[in-house]
DNA sequence: CGTAACATTTAACCTCGGTCAAGTCATATC
DNA sequence: GATATGACTTGACCGAGGTTAAATGTTACG
């Protein structure tokens, strides 16, 4: 496939593999700790033994920090490509929801694909069409074409003090089956609460929204995340 | 990448070079001639030993009619994945322009890199938010799902008789310059007007739409096609 | 502390879609 | 009808991104 039309590719000579991997690595050290092979070859879908190998080919490209047997980081150049095609990602979830009427568990895949696929003019008229949107329909952030996140600090669920009210900000999750689940709960980013309780010893948790009072297991109740108001 | 979600790739196992040759023969064989390997090179950006390679290898996956030294032709079952790809990159085209306003000369490098990246239900909705088009911004024709192109006939501009009048169905061409060039000056699918004459020995092509009367070299109007009315 | 269990890397190999150089075929010309 | 010319194919090779099997590092645990 010819590259010339991509720039944000051309630029460093990066194809789709490569992409994915940054892409992986990124997410796997949001927390702070490095990846470890095993885990992203299986994001991938690839052995361990092939995925050690691309790693050690991204290190000599200076794309990630790679400690042998203890993990991958990015470097300040890989993440500079990762965010990119963060980005593109998200925006693409976005355009898929809004502009294509998706529904919100179906566009991580669709995105997926499309992401090593679209060049700088359809990212930008993607960013345009809605409006400069700074986050995906999941809720998470997408980074500015500099690489720049939006300063927003979400507060998981799990540690609202029961009483306190808030506005969900992002559900974070990459299963269809449980986002789509969520979704008809009516939990989506902008959906209103207030926190009832949680039960001990992996008890639900009891959350109040406009359509009553709802029970979620500790695996929904994880990955949502919220503004306190 | 996976090809999981690509039921029309995953059915026959094809991949994004695959269904680019194929596309490629299908549109140099429209005229019912043999593709020649050289051309066929050319217009992917390849050696011809690399296209005469790859043309063996599709020859034995029974997508393409192979004669060596003569040419290649598609087999039913190659035509029928170069029309899905066909009708993919028309969608596509119809879809930037309509939907994401893109400029009708700038569409088709986006969508050759689309076309191999979509999932059925990307190009069905496309289909269903565009109204089920049969076809693309320069007026060729989309395949419908089961690979069946409309009847209909567009006639040369050259081949229309002084004193005939007729609407603009068809502007063949890929050469985005070209294309601009037409557009500018208001020759696009749908334009009304008639044939004025031919001057002899290449001479312009003189045609008159509702902004006057219009000369034309004869590469551009060759490359247009009308419907009499 | 030695070792079992597991994670990781390396080695040898594969397929795909290319390249270049050399050989082969088809044809136009004299 | 021999031959020059250009199109086409073949052969040897390459790089990317995989695979499996074997080797090696790390860690937990009695």
């Amino acid at each position: 496939m010819s590259t010339a039309k991509h720039m944000h590719r051309e630029a460093i000579g990066v194809n789709d593999a490569t992409l994915h991997y940054l892409d992986i690595v990124y997410r796997l050290t949001f927390n702070g700790e490095a990846a470890n092979t095993s885990e992203i070859a299986k994001r991938l879908g690839v052995t361990p033994s092939g995925a050690s190998v691309m790693l050690k080919r991204l290190s000599e490209r200076k794309l990630v920090q790679l400690t042998p047997y203890k993990g991958a980081t990015l470097t300040q150049q890989g993440r500079r490509i990762a965010l990119r095609t963060i980005r593109r990602h998200r925006l693409l979830e976005m355009f898929l929801v809004q502009v294509m009427h998706f529904a919100w568990h179906e566009v991580d895949e669709h995105a997926h694909t499309l992401e090593t696929s679209i060049n700088d003019a359809f990212e930008e008229r993607m960013d345009l069409m809605l409006g400069h949107p700074t986050r995906c329909p999941h809720g998470h952030l997408i980074p500015a074409r500099d690489g720049t996140l939006p300063k927003v600090v979400d507060v998981p669920l799990l540690d609202m003090p029961i009483g306190t009210s808030g506005v969900i900000r992002c559900v974070d999750s990459d299963e269809s089956d449980l986002l789509k689940y969520v979704g008809e709960q009516g939990l989506m980013p902008g959906t209103q609460f207030s926190m009832r309780g949680i039960a001990p010893y992996g008890g639900p948790v009891m959350v109040e929204t406009e359509h009553g009072i709802l029970s979620l297991g500790l695996d929904v109740a994880g990955i949502i995340f919220a503004e306190i108001i």
